[in-house]
RNA sequence: GGGCGGAUAGCUCAGCGGUAGAGCACCUGCCUUACAAGCAGGGGGUCACAGGUUCGAACCCUGUUUCGCCCA
């Protein structure tokens, strides 16, 4: 067999990607007598391009899929974009930009026109770099938000909830972006701390008999103010609620009232309120029928009502203002305040809060239910701690603004007449159903997570109940990063609910951020991202996935580093080296596959065998749990410590001999469930090796999941190897001692304490002889032999372990190397009597410790005893 | 102000009630025909601090320090 002594990535993850997609094994099965299993996949902007924290969440979530594909599940996992509104439509304004156009002037049907086109055309690029990943979704059934039938799950979804009440229209304060010019919902708002300038301001009362001070960040508003607010029980200001004060620069007579909302231990007690430009005060000018004055238009400058600063953008008002009030003699105070500042998460603009008319939904009773869901563990979390963090948003939940002043999405189904009058239809209309009158369409369209909220059931063809609805609804997982439960999950969770009966999905498993080397979030400001392409570029796909997954745990942030994806590659490597010796001495042992369960007695291959269950039993258990690094660590431990170093090494012995076709039956067997371990991490390394190993075997992705023996009993077997890797590690600790070279083969002499150790050294006594380099293997019963002077030694478990030396044994530095390790064996024994002389832990530990300290203090007053003689000897 | 998470070997992180682990880095020796992207051996940690629970705590509880995040 010609192999490469390299492992190539790029030449084996290229050709099978396009097979298994040909073959169709990215399909569901679609058989019903076995367990669904499905996850849509979180929808990346079309405008998307590929970043580790996609890797992560698909490398997972392709693991996942994969393991319930090999356990013959009818499995699914479903693709698609997201529009991503506001998003895309700035990328293509700035494409127009640079092509001398734009969007106002082209007007909206060309402009959308234009987005469809550059969807077409660079849309697909975030799904063409997940297949590099070898995401095993089913590309027929991909989706996008803007869709013809998820366009329609979104109409249904709007006209339901205006139908039932949950849906109104009205002039609220929402987050206005001045520069995106929409309003946006309140998670899509950063806050950040900043230093402000906090100014007290005199308004002189209208009675003249004094004035009252008020302390603000944002001097410019006070010309929309329309009244004063103190708090009712403030001691200070008993006397003027009530009065009425002057409003400076402007001269508007504005009350001054009690509310409950001012805190008065902040500032002077009083506050402006500006019941058009700041959320609380809107609420307070509610209580009180105040009127809200705009004084700042969606443009960020100012309106006419704010007289001679009208047109004057609101930083520069924000200087006059301060100038004219301080020229005034109305400026009481300023000093520095950290204050946090509303930014817009899309373009960082500072956010304008400002009346206007919008949609919104009534979140309260979408979230009664949800929250429900999940304190019934109808939906759960993983890591669970992030239930709290859900439950927390949904119990403050506030109402949902939905309308976007763009072009690019789902565009609102609500037609006006000139009435007033609003009709809400599924299907275009040109009357108003009232009145009859024309109707024009709502101008704005739905946030893009309106849609998104969607997405588990109208992906599946809902509204209507299709085959692939009834079969994979609810889903099974949702992976996704724990930055978006609110923006994201919670409202999949609440439509789903409201609107299938069922929560969308049984568990919600949540992703860390991946951050670069020095713990920061990637940006592209900060050019510290890695184009996870390069990676792939550079180590492979397989590399990639399995430096993700290693070393990581659920909900932790992960840092990448180059020298993880290196790491990867070795991996690979190595896997690719071992399957590479299989396959050498294999030439002339045609492996039938159906030997699986053929009898074997070499303890060597029994306690292979017997490891392999353990890893079975532990990757499975860790894959249904999530526990992506604990499976990793398991077939990554089990392939290179005690495939690799112990069994290959071992089995070299027998290949030379007569019993060369058992040991390559086991060497085959174990790679084969070995790789099958491995697949769903690294899917392409292990789909070539596999062929090669078993050319008519069909593909991996498809093949079982190694299910454990159950029954077989291997104990001795394994003690005997164990007890053998004891005693060459002691015999190679011996050779370095001494400085052998490895070149120089060595005579040792082991001598056991029992016939029963004897025993088991016999059993591998040739594999223990090569991997010591031994010339020779003495091994006897420690009465049998004669003492040994010219020699080192060392003890071990049942027995001890002697290398014998040409010229003299330098006395005094095998007195300190015995002593030092008497002194390590009696601190071990001490430790142990002692928690064996503690009643407490004899009655109150459980029995199996009690015996297994008791064992190990046996063992290390046996070898205390070894190290005594031996110490006796050399005296 | 409320909540959450991290603090474990030089670095990055697993582990989360029964004698401290990995990768990388470091030291020593090896091209032992699967792999130098490797092999063998080695050094290195009062598991942030202080209390508590427990026969037993890196792990559970309380508090403190510190870094980060989320919400208000």
């Amino acid at each position: 067999m010609e192999l490469s002594p390299r492992y190539n990535p790029t030449e084996v993850e290229e050709k099978w990607y396009q097979r298994w997609k040909e073959a169709g094994y990215f399909q569901p099965s679609m058989d019903g007598t076995r367990p669904t299993f499905c996850i849509v996949m979180p929808p990346p902007n079309v405008t998307g391009v590929l970043h580790l924290g996609h890797a992560l969440n698909s490398t997972w979530q392709d693991i996942l899929v994969r393991f319930h594909r090999m356990r013959q599940d009818n499995t699914l996992w479903l693709p698609g974009t997201d529009h991503a509104g506001i998003h895309t439509q700035m990328k293509v304004d700035e494409l127009l930009r640079n092509r001398g156009q734009d969007r106002l002037s082209m007007g909206r049907q060309a402009f959308v026109q234009e987005v469809w086109q550059w969807k077409e055309q660079y849309g697909g690029h975030i799904l063409a770099q997940m297949a590099k990943l070898g995401a095993s979704v089913d590309w027929s059934r991909l989706r996008f938000t803007l869709d013809e039938g998820l366009s329609r799950a979104v109409t249904e979804v709007f006209v339901r909830l205006y139908e039932e009440g949950l849906l109104y229209r009205g002039n609220y304060i929402t987050n206005w972006c001045v520069s995106c010019h929409t309003a946006l919902s309140d998670i899509e708002v950063e806050h950040e701390e900043e230093t402000g300038q906090l100014t007290e301001i005199a308004y002189e009362l209208t009675s003249g008999v004094g004035e009252i001070v008020v302390a603000t960040t944002r001097p410019e508003t006070m010309l929309g103010d329309t009244a004063v607010a103190v708090h009712p029980d403030d001691p200070r200001y008993q006397g003027l609620v009530g009065q009425w004060v002057e409003l400076p620069l402007l001269g508007r007579r504005i009350p001054i009232i009690a509310d409950a909302y001012v805190d008065p231990t902040f500032g002077t007690g009083a506050v402006k309120v500006t019941p058009a430009h700041d959320p609380n005060d809107f609420e307070m000018g509610q209580r009180h029928h105040l009127d809200a004055i705009k004084v700042i238009g969606e443009d960020g400058r100012m309106t006419a009502d704010a007289g001679v600063y009208a047109g004057l953008t609101r930083e520069e008002a924000r200087v006059r203002v301060l100038q004219d009030l301080q020229a005034a003699g109305r400026v009481r105070g300023m000093r520095e305040i950290i204050h946090a500042v509303g930014h817009c998460e899309k373009c960082d603009t500072v956010i304008e809060p400002l009346l206007s008319l919008q949609w919104f939904v009534k979140m309260r009773p979408l979230a009664e239910p949800a929250i429900e869901a999940v304190r019934s563990n109808a939906v759960q979390f993983a890591p669970a701690r992030f239930e709290k963090i859900y439950m927390n948003w949904l119990e403050n939940i506030h109402d949902w603004c939905i309308s976007r002043q763009i072009w690019w999405g789902h565009r609102i189904p609500a037609y006006y007449c000139d009435a007033g009058h609003v009709t809400v239809a599924r299907e275009p209309v040109s009357q108003c159903a009232q009145c009859g009158r024309a109707v024009v369409q709502d101008e704005d369209v739905l946030d893009t997570w309106f849609s998104s909220a969607l997405w588990p059931f109208s992906t599946l063809g809902w509204p209507d109940m299709t085959d692939d609805l009834k079969t994979f609804y609810p889903t099974s997982v949702l992976s996704t990063g724990y930055d978006i439960i609110f923006f994201w999950v919670a409202r999949m969770i609440m439509q789903g609910i409201h609107f299938t009966g069922k929560a969308p999905f049984a568990t919600v498993l949540l992703h860390g951020l991946v951050r670069d080397a020095e713990g920061r979030k990637m940006s592209k400001s900060l050019g510290n991202g890695v184009d996870p392409l390069e990676v792939i570029d550079r180590y492979g796909a397989d590399a990639l996935r399995i430096a993700l997954v290693l070393g990581s745990a659920p909900g932790n942030d992960y840092r990448w580093s180059w020298e993880r994806f290196e790491a990867g590659s070795h991996f690979a490597n190595k896997v690719y080296n071992a399957l590479r010796f299989v396959l050498m001495n294999r030439d002339d042992h045609k492996w039938d596959p159906g030997e699986i369960n053929a009898a074997r007695s070499h303890p060597v291959d029994q306690w292979i065998d017997e490891r392999l269950n353990d890893t079975i039993v532990v990757m499975t258990r860790a894959l249904e749990e999530f526990e992506f690094g604990q499976a990793a660590r398991a077939i990554y431990d089990f392939f290179w410590d005690d495939y690799c170093d112990w069994y290959i090494e071992m089995a070299k012995v027998r290949l030379k001999s007569a019993e060369r076709h058992e040991a390559l039956e086991t060497l085959t067997r174990v790679a084969d469930r070995a790789l099958k371990l491995l697949h769903p991490f690294m899917p392409f390394v292990t789909e070539e090796l596999y062929h090669a190993l078993r050319p008519d075997g069909g593909s991996i992705m498809v093949a079982p999941w190694p299910e454990p023996e159950s029954g077989v009993v291997r104990r001795d077997a394994v003690i005997a190897v164990e007890q053998a890797q004891s005693l060459i590690r002691a015999g190679r600790n011996l050779r370095a001692e001494v400085g052998l070279a490895p070149g120089q083969a060595g005579s040792f002499v082991a001598l056991a304490d029992t016939p029963e150790v004897l025993a088991r050294w016999q059993a591998v006594h040739t594999e223990a002889m090569a991997l010591l380099r031994a010339q020779s293997l003495q091994l006897c019963l420690k009465e049998d032999a004669a003492p040994m002077t010219k020699a080192i030694a060392s003890v071990v478990v049942g027995g001890t372990v002697y290398l014998k030396l040409e010229g003299l044994v330098d006395l005094k530095r095998e007195r300190d190397r015995l002593e030092k390790a008497k002194a390590d064996a009696e601190k071990e024994r001490n430790r142990l009597a002692s928690r064996l002389h503690d009643e407490n832990f004899i009655r109150r530990a459980p029995h199996e410790v009690v015996t297994k300290t008791e064992e190990n203090l046996k063992e290390v007053e046996a070898r205390i005893r070894r190290l005594d003689e031996r110490q006796a000897l050399l005296q």
